[in-house]
DNA sequence: ACTCCCCCCTGTTAGC
DNA sequence: TGCTAACAGGGGGGAG
C-alpha cells in the first residue's frame, strides 16, 4: 500500500522522466480516475493538453505536478498543478508509446517529444487525478494544491513542527493509532507504518492520546522518522528502471517489518507471539508483551 | 466542532 | 469442485 515512503519513490522516479515535458494529448479511460475533477473527464483531458511538467512534489501520501501553462495562456494565470493520490494500488508507469494498454491504465499521457507515456494504472480505483489550482494555506509555510490544504504536513519535511504536533496530539480525544493515521494531524502515515512506529515506541494502538507523556510522544515521533526513512531508503534502490512501479506488498522493506501482517511470529525484541486486533475494520498488529 | 464509521473498488484467498 | 464471504485499506463525507 502506498504510504509515504512509497508514494516518494513514485514521485522522485516520475520527476527523473517526466520534468521539463510537454504534454501532447492526455486521455481518461476510466471516468472513475478524475471523479474529483470538477471539469470531467473531458475537461480534464482537454486542459492537460500542451501543459508542461515543472517540478514534482509532494506532502504525505499526495504528489503533485506543478504546470507550465501553453505560450497563449497569460503569465499571470494562477499556477495549477497535476494532483495525484496513489489510493491502494495506484502506480505511475513511464513506458514507451507503443507499450500495450494493460487494462488497468485509467488515464495516459503522451507527450510532444515522442518520448515514454505517462500511464496512471490503478487496478483498485482508490486513487484519482486532478487538475487543480495551488494555493498558500493560513501559516503560508508552503504552497500546495488547493484541494490537500486540510492535509497537514508529512514528517519529513520542513514545515512539519514536532511542537505543534504535539500540542494538537494532546487534544484529542482519540486513540494514538486513530491520530497517527488522521492526515489532518499527521501525514503521510498508513496502517502498516502506523503498527511499525507503535511497536518500536512501544506504545499500545489503543492508549487514549490525552495520557501519552511528552516523552511518550516524543520517542513515537522519532519512531516514525526512523520508520518511513528506513522504509524510504529499501524503496529508493528502483528509481533507476524505466518505469516507476510500486506495489507495496511486494515491497523491499517487507523483511524490516517488526509487526505488521506477523501475526503469531515471535517479537524481534522480547519473542513473545505478535498478535492480531480489530480496529477499525482493519488490523492491527502489536507485541502483547512490549506495548501493553 | 470534533469524532467515528460506512462506503467506494477489485483481485486473492479462506472456508463451507 | 464451485461458490460465497472475508479481506486488503485511504480518505471523503455524513451521522452522531
Amino acid at each position: 500500500m502506498p504510504e509515504l515512503p512509497e508514494v516518494e519513490t513514485v514521485r522522485a522516479g516520475v520527476e527523473k522522466h517526466v520534468v521539463g515535458r510537454t504534454v501532447a494529448t492526455a486521455a481518461v479511460l476510466n471516468p472513475r480516475a478524475v471523479r474529483r475533477d470538477l471539469a470531467g473527464p473531458d475537461g480534464f483531458a482537454a486542459a492537460m493538453a500542451g501543459r508542461t511538467f515543472l517540478r514534482a512534489e509532494r506532502r504525505g501520501k499526495y504528489l503533485w505536478f506543478t504546470l507550465g501553462c501553453p505560450p497563449d495562456v497569460g503569465s499571470d494565470a494562477p499556477t495549477e498543478a497535476l494532483l495525484a493520490h496513489l489510493g491502494m494500488s495506484g502506480q505511475m508507469l513511464v513506458l514507451p508509446p507503443e507499450t500495450p494498454l494493460s487494462p488497468h491504465v485509467r488515464a495516459r499521457f503522451t507527450f510532444t517529444d515522442g518520448g515514454p507515456d505517462l500511464r496512471f494504472t490503478d487496478q483498485r480505483t482508490f486513487g484519482h487525478l486532478m487538475l487543480v489550482e495551488m494555493c498558500l494555506p493560513d501559516d503560508l509555510s508552503r504552497a500546495v494544491p488547493e484541494p490537500i490544504v486540510h492535509i497537514a504536513p508529512d514528517p519529513l519535511e520542513d514545515a512539519f513542527d514536532p511542537k505543534v504536533f504535539t500540542e494538537r496530539l494532546l487534544g484529542k480525544k482519540t486513540q494514538v493509532k486513530r491520530a497517527l493515521l488522521d492526515q489532518s494531524l499527521i501525514s503521510g502515515i498508513g496502517n502498516i507504518y502506523a503498527d511499525e512506529a507503535l511497536w518500536r515506541a512501544k506504545l499500545h494502538w489503543a492508549r487514549p492520546t490525552d495520557t501519552l507523556k511528552r516523552s511518550e510522544i516524543s520517542r513515537l515521533l522519532d519512531a516514525v522518522c526512523d520508520v518511513l526513512t528506513e522504509a524510504l531508503k529499501a524503496g529508493g534502490t528502483s528509481f533507476d528502471a524505466l518505469y516507476v512501479n510500486v506495489n507495496g506488498e511486494s515491497g523491499y522493506f517487507d523483511r524490516s517489518l517488526n509487526a505488521y501482517g506477523r501475526e503469531g511470529e515471535p517479537c524481534g525484541r522480547c519473542a513473545t507471539l505478535i498478535r492480531r486486533e480489530s480496529f477499525m475494520n482493519r488490523s492491527s498488529y502489536s507485541c502483547p508483551r512490549c506495548q501493553k
